[in-house]
DNA sequence: ATGCACATTGTACTTTTGGACAGGTAGGCG
DNA sequence: CGCCTACCTGTCCAAAAGTACAATGTGCAT
């Protein structure tokens, strides 16, 4: 496994030279760009001090020369994370990373994962998610309900509480409260929560309990 | 590395015992709950024949054993990824994935790495670029969030209490609720259910008082 | 008339939620 | 070094939500 580190200074720092003994240095991509049918290896891209508007080429560079594309960068910042995952590469960390480290990414990188700061991955996923498209919409049975539960139902559907649901049906807030253990019951939700999500044809995972 | 097999079937497949020899197989990971101070190992769920609504549970609480949770599932669907990554598995591939390919995925997480097959996370990548880009925020009002405060507002927004909130995020409930009052405020929102709705940009017409 | 579904309300209770007040830690920054 | 922010936690408390075990009344169908 190769290891290839492009940077600007065109020499290995320290630390990458104590994570993989082997490693080469260049400055550019360019200058290496053949190797396509020897042993795999990984290209480490030092964009610490690249300018901004260059980065995203050099990256591109980097991936076309077919090895994974490790990208170190001074500051990670998110919306430059996925722009230059987008563009080929497969690992995103800090410049400063630490040997261990490095070679828990080449590990990573090398069996075809990705690799990104734990912080990053979850805020990544936690905004997929709101992007999606989620099928199965959890279609409930409102021709169970009664017009009356139908009524509270949709009250609830706009975030409106107990009290405001009794003011607008004139009941008491009791009345309101039947009406929804009933509605939870037949629409096997849990509260009024997944009940607002529900009627607005929202699937609600951790149903559960 | 110890490699544990959740599978409704109790017993493991051939392909499982070619990948790991010494491989354990369970049924439910509460059948396993302790050996958290135990040498890592790695959970790997197979939900295949799991019902749709147990899985996101099914993945909590796998996730809250302690080690990586890689996800196997028998028609991967990217909905189903990113909502199953986001109650904590680290990785999501086919049931039927080849022994290499298991031996792969198992390096990759044991090194802190994600993994998903290849077309996913492609997929991924170019849906989050859509979410993050700098300029571009789809609700403006999301970008005040922590990276925290994101995640417990997807979990409400999905219909999570706050103790599964705590459990999803290994955190206590008072922490959730920290969260939470950060969030009301900073969104402008009054409880949960307009919060879960306005995460999934529905309108509310109660949000007076 | 009898049974039944629906709507309504009551009391009492547990659980959940949310806020108030008060900390503690860790990392970044001038 | 303080200062700030994010993150995490605690206790105490009050409101809201939800459940359990009721009762009452109305209309409708058998």
């Amino acid at each position: 496994m190769e290891h290839l580190f492009i940077t600007p200074a065109g020499r290995l720092r320290e630390r990458w030279k104590q994570a993989f003994p082997g490693a080469r240095a260049a400055v550019a991509v360019a200058e290496i760009g053949e190797a396509t049918s020897g042993p795999r290896g990984i290209v480490w891209l030092d964009i610490a001090s690249l300018p901004p508007a260059e980065r995203s080429a050099e990256v591109q560079a980097a991936a076309a020369f077919g090895w994974p594309v490790v990208v170190m960068a001074a500051t990670p910042g998110e919306s430059e994370a996925f722009q230059l995952l987008n563009q080929g590469a497969v690992g995103y960390c800090h410049v400063k990373a630490a040997p261990e480290q490095l070679r828990e990414i080449a590990l990573v990188v090398e069996h075809g994962g990705f690799w990104m700061p734990p912080e990053l991955m979850q805020r990544f996923i936690a905004l997929s998610t709101r992007v999606v498209p989620t099928e199965a919409p959890v279609e409930p049975e409102l021709n169970e309900l009664t017009s009356r539960e139908l009524m509270v139902a949709e009250q609830v559907a706009h975030g409106a509480s107990n009290r405001e649901i009794a003011a607008a049906l004139d009941i008491t807030e009791r009345t309101v409260k039947a009406h929804l253990s009933a509605i939870f019951e037949k629409l096997g939700v849990r509260d009024r929560v997944q009940l607002a999500l529900a009627m607005n044809n929202i699937p609600t995972y951790s149903t559960v309990n």
